[in-house]
DNA sequence: TAAGTGATCTCT
DNA sequence: GAGATCACTTAA
């Protein structure tokens, strides 16, 4: 699904806020379900006008999320504490937290809860790709956004689109690939997908 | 099922 | 510094 500069500028944007990811880790990713990121790329295009920028939306809506809820979680990053890593989740929520996982795939969270609270939601499925690992391919996500605000100015953000998922088509699971943390943690259900959805 | 890949973290 | 680990993907 893609959309031009020109075609979205009329229309109202609800961008979604700092409000909206200050809450416990768990909402925020089952309410993400449904709501739409947005990727912009800029280019350099030749007019009548001279060389202008142009910039190009990449809007997909977020199909699959998991959660990662402070410090005694034990598949979460924070949970061996405060590192220049996981910095990010210890921040405002609203906040990018991007890193490199196997040398090669770039996972995409966004910080969730009040300060000094480490938590996060990883994007983990869109309408059109499905692994945190393809979505950051997809959208050129790296780790230049790392502890940027998800707003315009970053070039990445998330919207609501007006889409809503009805509660009996969310369905809820087990973390992937968090088997390390123990008997309790990894068998947490902090995972939120849309049912028929890949 | 296992290789690929490299930043990060822990322990010397 | 060295060695292990890792919120994954792809090809077989």
């Amino acid at each position: 699904m893609e959309d031009t500069h020109a075609a979205m500028g009329k229309k109202r944007r609800n961008i979604l806020t700092r409000e909206f990811f200050e809450r416990d880790a768990r909402l925020v990713a089952r309410e993400l379900l449904g709501k739409f990121l947005v990727r912009r790329h800029y280019s350099l295009i030749r007019t009548n006008k001279g060389i202008v920028r142009w910039g190009k939306d990449i809007a997909v809506m977020i199909t699959e999320t998991e959660a990662y809820n402070g410090p005694e979680d034990r598949a979460s990053h924070a949970h061996r504490g405060r590192t220049i890593r996981n910095e990010p989740m210890w921040g405002d929520a609203g906040v990018w937290y991007v890193y490199l996982c196997y040398g090669m795939h770039n996972m995409l969270n966004i910080v969730t809860g009040p300060r000094e609270y480490p938590a996060a939601v990883l994007i983990r499925g869109v309408e059109s790709a499905n692994g945190p690992g393809k979505i950051t391919k997809m959208l050129q996500i790296g780790s230049t956004l790392n502890n940027k605000k998800a707003a315009r100015a970053s070039g990445l953000w998330i919207e609501d689109r007006g889409v809503k998922i009805a509660p009996r088509a969310i369905m809820r699971a087990v973390r992937i690939g968090v088997s390390y943390a123990g008997p309790v943690w990894s068998k947490k259900r902090y995972r939120f997908l849309i049912k028929n959805t890949a």
